[in-house]
DNA sequence: ATGTCAAATTGTCTTTTAGACACTTTCAAA
DNA sequence: TTTGAAAGTGTCTAAAAGACAATTTGACAT
């Protein structure tokens, strides 16, 4: 809104946001993280969930929504939060402190975070490096095992938010782009419960659910049968839920 | 932990909790509200969810467990997490700005909260004034029209995070004393839900879950057929819930 | 043209769960 | 002993979940 008139002195030194964004690649579920790009002589040198300070005169949802759009170029999308961090030695890594010096006022404040997750659909994001990222990068979530200052945590309870909140609104269509097959969002249910779902149970289920527009439409160029595409009914989905259906869990 | 070495310079004065304690009389789900005792001209005197500033050097759970003890006397009990809300005119009330001004430092500080609800068996708490409440008080759900600061919208976040929750966790029990019916049980989750729910069914549903211990022990004095007492039973609910069990819904 | 590969597509049966529905039992108190 | 008030109980039906395997289709290679 009023972005352009702040100064860095307007941040707040205590409060950040942290987005853990959520991308699917057909194949795994990835987050998009930034390399610091730190070449410390001991210290690893850890990923890092895109973040960043909030201004003082910002509501948290609005900060996160300004980082993720700073960060992705990506608005209107979904958007929920995670939770607020605030152990006291969250920042307390011997590399984290470090890097917080170099970009950072007061890099000693303490600072709590609202973490926020949201998703989005990979192919319309090219990473782009912000100010303070080396990099930006689409990760498996299969391959972290660790992460700077408290975000491998805020990972686990995001994705437990996720497949939670999966169960009761079908947000997964924001992970897949306009047009998908079956297969594709089974797959993704598959990744996201970390478990195989029965194909054909699977497919009853969804069809029935009739929150999906059938293109009539097919893949081209893959070397097997083709598939049908599909796409998100926002107005069956409405009507559905209207009446406070909520199942959508597998 | 080290709270009696903490003086009030110790205190962050820009993060709080607010802890959205829920109670159950056997009739309805009451919140423990404070009141500030304001005696303001034109303004009204409105309750406020128990909450104050955090200490630098604390974890935002052991705060909230820290507030919750100092309030209430109650330890050991559930308590999670609502989330963080940073309007920044989350305080800009003026009623709430007088009151600021009367027990805070810094009463001009934006101040980001943490929220937290917990269960509590109504009945081994007797609420008890704290240092800046002039009352607590147990109010039903259904009175409440309006709170201090946000926390009306708190209020409303931390009821729909129960809701969920114990669709997937039985912690109602946390609401019952340790004996208590069926019929109590029943009642509970109709006033959790809103909605009235058959009697059979649920009984039916609840009993197969096998979590509850019949006490072979009966109600007395009640001017009816005497209900039979139940506890809940913890070692099956682990056995449930280790495969993954999770419907606890109604 | 034919064959092969890879994934898409489809249906049935069984078991479990949800939902609707009403009468009898038990105790206390009048 | 009667009455009032809530406790306790069973059946039927419909819907959903879960297990399970053969056939179809298009691309590509030969």
């Amino acid at each position: 809104m009023v972005g352009n008139t702040r100064k860095k002195t307007d941040l707040n030194p205590n409060n950040s946001v942290d987005c853990v964004i959520f991308g699917f690649d057909f194949e795994q579920i990835k987050v998009l993280l930034i390399d610091r790009g730190q070449n410390l002589g001991n210290s690893k040198n850890l990923r890092a969930l895109p973040g960043n300070l909030i201004y003082e005169e910002e509501d948290l949802d609005e900060a996160a929504y300004r980082v993720l759009e700073e960060l992705t170029g990506i608005k209107d999308i979904y958007l929920e939060q995670v939770g607020a961090f605030g152990n006291p030695n969250r920042v307390n890594k011997e590399s984290d402190r470090e890097w917080l010096k170099s970009i950072r006022d007061e890099p000693n404040a303490r600072v709590i975070t609202a973490a926020y997750y949201s998703l989005v659909k990979i192919d319309d994001f090219v990473p782009r490096a912000h100010s303070f990222a080396k990099k930006a990068e689409w990760i498996s979530l299969t391959e972290i095992e660790e992460l700077a200052f408290d975000h491998f945590e805020i990972l686990q309870v995001a994705k437990e938010k996720l497949k939670q909140k999966i169960k009761i609104q079908p947000i997964g269509f924001n992970l897949l782009p306009e047009k998908f097959t079956l297969s594709q969002l089974h797959k993704l249910y598959e990744c996201i419960f970390e478990k195989p779902l029965d194909k054909r149970n699977f497919r009853r289920k969804i069809q029935k659910l009739n929150i999906l527009t059938n293109l009539k439409e097919k893949q081209r160029g893959v070397p097997h049968k083709p598939s049908q595409l599909y796409k998100f009914n926002e107005e069956n989905y409405q009507l559905l839920t209207q009446n406070g259906y909520d199942n959508f869990g597998f």
